[in-house]
DNA sequence: CAAAATTAATCAAACGATTGATTGAAATTG
DNA sequence: CAATTTCAATCAATCGTTTGATTAATTTTG
């Protein structure tokens, strides 16, 4: 049937994710995710066309997820500039604890050098997130909210960055958090509002500082 | 000589340092770092045992350098908490630049969950590092220097974090930067001096703020 | 000192294992 | 039955590693 077909993709696609995500692209082997999904090998073959047409299907399937939400809160003229950053970081957050293997598989491919196109392809993906958080901050300076003279993209990137530092790094992560971050209860019920309310008031702290005292450069 | 052997594995292991960091450990060969240095493949194993041998040789000899700078810091007790904490930013980030294509390697390979064993011998290297900037936190803390309520684990993790996003993502964060971080003389004579002029601000606004209404959570 | 023995360094060639991919037959489907 | 789906078997290519031979340098010996 149609349906079962679909569900066999789409399984092949969740076990293909997570071991990519595990191994990476190259430690990754087919014979490994086949069987792991339980199905023939060259099924990855008949359905994917390749190794590599198999690991753009597990992006493909994301991107359409993660482009929705977006567009959605920037547009909201009725909310300040501190509700647009407040509702961005909330939304992003339990975005991405839920697909934090998949980022885990996105950054560490795009720190490769090589795979040029499929890198471009994250990137304009990721973009998108970006410009969005970056577009809060250019305008909340220009009315007046935030202080006028923040790195609007430094901030972005330590947003960015230390969350992919957690996620990316459990091992490192876990030591420093005292807890097992790969443990799912903990992960939700702990991380993830103790993320949220770190970032909001260190933004808070960064984009309100009256007295910035440079002397210390 | 003596010398020429030195020289030639110091050698080989540039090479290797470099192949590691572009296409990661599996996506290294042999065949490739062997032929890139101009040595025989054999010389790799005959050198450094193994693959994974070879791998480690990179590993080690980077430690010593990275393990001397860190304990004089913190036993400094003339300097302030403050002052620590901009000594360690200016020389962290200084040393990091530096190595940024090891920095890349490292924080890939820390990110696959396999190969346990040379994981765990990364994590230990970089929690020395976590570890020495956590203390200055706990400690200005308990002297009165800092907030009582910091949360030192995370703005840890911003530290780390926003350095490795910006080093690691290059694609990323040159289009956020708007120049390619990947030039020499932009990353020592622009981004350098940005960094930290930004992360000594951000820790300041944090590890001062006075009003903390936890109102917004 | 010169000849012999030992060690270290290097090489081309080949090893078995595994990789991603393909085949053609068998099974299942509508 | 015709078309689609599945499978075991196999493909060439590449992987990391090992081998045995060769050269160069060092040490030991007579």
């Amino acid at each position: 049937m149609d349906k079962d077909k679909i569900d066999k993709k789409d399984h092949i696609l969740d076990v293909a994710e997570k071991i990519f995500s595990d191994l990476g692209f190259d430690g990754a082997s087919t014979r490994m995710i086949s069987s792991e999904a339980g199905v023939n090998m060259a099924m990855l073959n008949y359905y994917f066309g390749s190794k590599e047409g198999l690991f753009l299907a597990v992006f493909e399937r994301k991107i359409s997820s993660f482009q929705t939400l977006l567009q959605n809160i920037g547009n909201d003229d009725s909310k300040s500039s501190w509700d647009k950053l407040d509702t961005c970081i909330e939304n992003y957050v339990d975005r991405i604890i839920v697909n934090n293997c998949f980022q885990k598989l996105i950054h560490r491919e795009m720190s490769i050098s090589k795979r040029t196109d499929l890198t471009d392809k994250i990137t304009d993906i990721l973009m998108v997130n970006v410009n969005e958080i970056k577009k809060i901050f250019d305008e909340g300076v220009k009315n007046g909210s935030f202080n006028h003279d923040i790195d609007s993209a430094m901030i972005t990137a330590t947003i960015f960055g230390t969350k992919n530092y957690i996620i990316n790094t459990p091992n490192i992560s876990s030591l420093m958090l005292g807890h097992d971050i790969r443990e799912e209860k903990y992960l939700e019920e702990d991380l993830k509002p103790r993320f949220k309310n770190y970032m909001k008031r260190l933004l808070r702290a960064y984009l309100l500082v009256e007295q910035h005292d440079n002397t210390t450069v």
